[in-house]
RNA sequence: GCGCCCGUAGCUCAGCGGAUAGAGCAAUUGACUACGGAUCAAUAGGCCGGGGGUUCAAAUCCCUCCGGGCGCACCA
């Protein structure tokens, strides 16, 4: 008997009782709200249905619940069902219908806790997106984090995706970057607004000794090989700080390829305008085109092509979101910082202006800002902090976890003190030591002749084990929340509460015979019980981007 | 001025219609000659920013005010 047995059981029941009181219900298993209550004392799964249909059905919630648990109780599995405060359902499964999921989970192995909900989307994941001009720093590093841990879950719901980095390569900021680069190279001050820092002088220096010419080359040669060579330097930089960081992306994608004009026929950005000219949301004032995106909640309209004939940065933004629903992708997530936030309406227009639905084809997610240690790190300031240094720092598992258990639209403040630490203010360690113990524990049993050669779900009555069993069997149910509200640090959340819940079980229940006792049937299910825990911590790890150590 | 996000324990933050609001840290006190003490048990700590509403039920939804952050270009 797991959850979704149990709902549908109940979804049975519910229908039942409502036709024979002439109710007209369309009840989905998502309406019967069956949830594991806070206190233990309410049972193993509650359910607040009464509440919810006893006025339709004209009735009173107690009488109703009454109704509704007189049946439940008569389920296979149920051991009682009681009627509580002001109308829930409260339901006590026997020990062996809970315990069964034990034997599941180890048989399902990493496949338990993916679920179909998202079968079928095609998702073009984009995050990070940063310039090439210069390293990730720890905002990016949190969408990288966060981003990445989003599309774990997603691909765990069933969805089909991509992750997609936009390389933001043309433009002045290009340009600046090449002055920069040149003139560290010739041993000259920074340009006025240019790029600063000890980077720019190491990427010059890699220049010169690709090309030792560079400085004999004519001006406008000599800033297109430094431009070239540093942004390619500069990007590979960027893919492996990602990748040691355990963020891979498939695709990286180059503004420039919109700008270009092939032989055969116009850019892509002029197709775009074309494309959006012809659903009728572009006009011309003034000499500019526009594009209304007023008509999407925009508060002005925003120019795509201006009067001197150049298109706007929002004219690339364009052809790059119709490439995306080109290349098949019908839903287009997009992770973007706080600082931009004014691009929602822009973008959510861009997707009406280009036919789709505003709603449902395109998202924007915004994450907020990150500071350390009260102090805001943005690149004005100067006090930036770069992804490499951070996780050199810290560590990949620190820093992907840290980053990964907080909610994308809350600020947080990162204390570098408590990051470095080994214990429990970093949580990362404790869930990391409840699977490293799951592995000693496992060990030990091997040493003493406890094996997984019987499984006897019903002994599985201790306290410790009925709460642990109820965390197991609502792991599927917090990847599949995690994936429909864009929200993966529920996965972290998760994996601390399971990893306490361990734990308080391991100080009460042996796997392994103390002494000269025999093992027996109850050491050998418990060691399934165990190794169900470590693979849903390795599991969920696994979402998150972090390892999960056998020994620490 | 307008828009978006956030105000929950001393700190960092979960919870986002349900039952007595949670975790970790910090504080106090206990538990190993029993599967790794990177653990566990216990105590203490709150007008969930203020005020109105919506309903059987509000930290959660709506309105308003007060704080804090970030944005409001024919820049990229």
């Amino acid at each position: 008997m797991n959850p979704a047995d149990l709902s549908a059981a109940l979804l049975t029941v519910v229908t039942g009782i409502a036709q024979r009181r002439g109710g007209e219900l369309r009840l989905t298993i998502d309406d019967l709200l069956l949830e594991r209550p806070r206190n233990r004392e309410h049972g193993d799964w509650a359910s607040n249905i009464a509440m919810k249909l006893a006025r339709p059905l004209g009735t009173n919630p107690r009488e109703l619940a009454g109704e509704i648990a007189s049946e439940v109780a008569k389920l296979d599995g149920v051991a009682s069902v009681d009627v509580a405060g002001p109308g829930f359902i409260n339901i006590t499964l026997d020990a062996a219908a809970a315990g069964a999921l034990a034997k599941t989970i180890v048989e399902q192995a990493d496949r338990y806790g993916h679920n179909d909900s998202l079968a079928g989307q095609t998702i073009n994941l984009e995050f990070v997106s940063a310039n090439p001009t210069g390293p990730l720093h720890i905002g990016h590093t949190r969408w990288a984090a966060l981003g990445d841990s989003l599309a774990r879950v997603l691909k765990a719901s069933g969805a089909e995706l991509v992750r997609e980095f936009y390389i933001n390569d043309a433009g002045n900021q290009m340009d600046s970057f090449a002055a920069s680069i040149l003139a560290a190279a010739k041993g000259e001050p920074t340009p006025e607004g240019g790029y600063p820092g000890q980077y720019i002088a190491d990427l010059a220096a890699r220049v010169l000794e690709t090309r030792p010419d560079l400085l004999e080359l004519d001006e406008p040669e000599a800033l297109a090989v430094s431009g070239e060579l540093g942004y390619q330097y500069q990007l590979g930089e960027i893919r492996d700080s990602l990748e040691r960081f355990n963020v891979h992306f498939d695709v990286w994608f180059s503004e420039r390829v919109l700008h270009a004009t092939p032989a055969s026929g116009p850019s892509a950005i002029d197709a775009a305008v074309d494309r959006l000219r012809a659903q009728g949301h572009v006009f011309d004032l003034d000499g500019a085109v526009w594009v209304r995106t007023t008509d999407f909640g925009d508060d002005r309209d925003r120019v795509i092509r201006r009067a001197n004939g150049i298109y706007t940065y929002f004219a690339a933004d364009a052809a790059y979101y119709l490439s995306k629903g080109d290349r098949g992708f019908a839903h287009k997530i997009y992770l973007l910082g706080a600082d931009h936030h004014g691009y929602v309406h822009r973008l959510k227009a861009l997707a009406g202006a280009a036919g789709d639905d505003p709603d449902r084809d395109i998202e924007v997610l915004i994450g907020q800002l990150v500071s350390i240690n009260g102090a805001r790190l943005s690149k004005r300031a100067g006090n930036i902090i770069e992804l490499g240094d951070l996780q050199a720092w810290l560590g990949t598992d620190a820093l992907r976890y840290s980053l990964g258990r907080y909610p994308a639209d809350s600020p947080l403040t990162l204390d570098p003190e408590v990051l470095q630490r080994r214990t429990n203010d970093n949580p990362v360690f404790y869930v990391q030591y409840a699977h490293a113990r799951t592995h000693a524990v496992a060990r030990n049993a091997a040493a003493s002749g406890v094996a997984r050669t019987v499984f006897d779900a019903g002994l599985l009555e201790h306290e410790t084990e009925s709460i642990l069993l109820g965390i197991l069997a609502e792991f599927p149910r917090v990847v599949r929340q995690a994936a429909e509200l864009r929200e993966p640090h529920r996965v972290a959340r998760y994996s601390e509460e399971l990893a306490g819940a361990y734990h308080r079980w391991y100080d009460n229940c042996r796997v392994t015979p103390l002494g000269d006792e025999d093992v027996t049937d109850l050491h050998r299910t418990r060691l399934w019980l165990n190794d169900a825990v470590g693979q849903v911590l390795r599991n969920a790890l696994e979402l998150l981007g972090v390892s999960a150590p056998e020994r620490m």
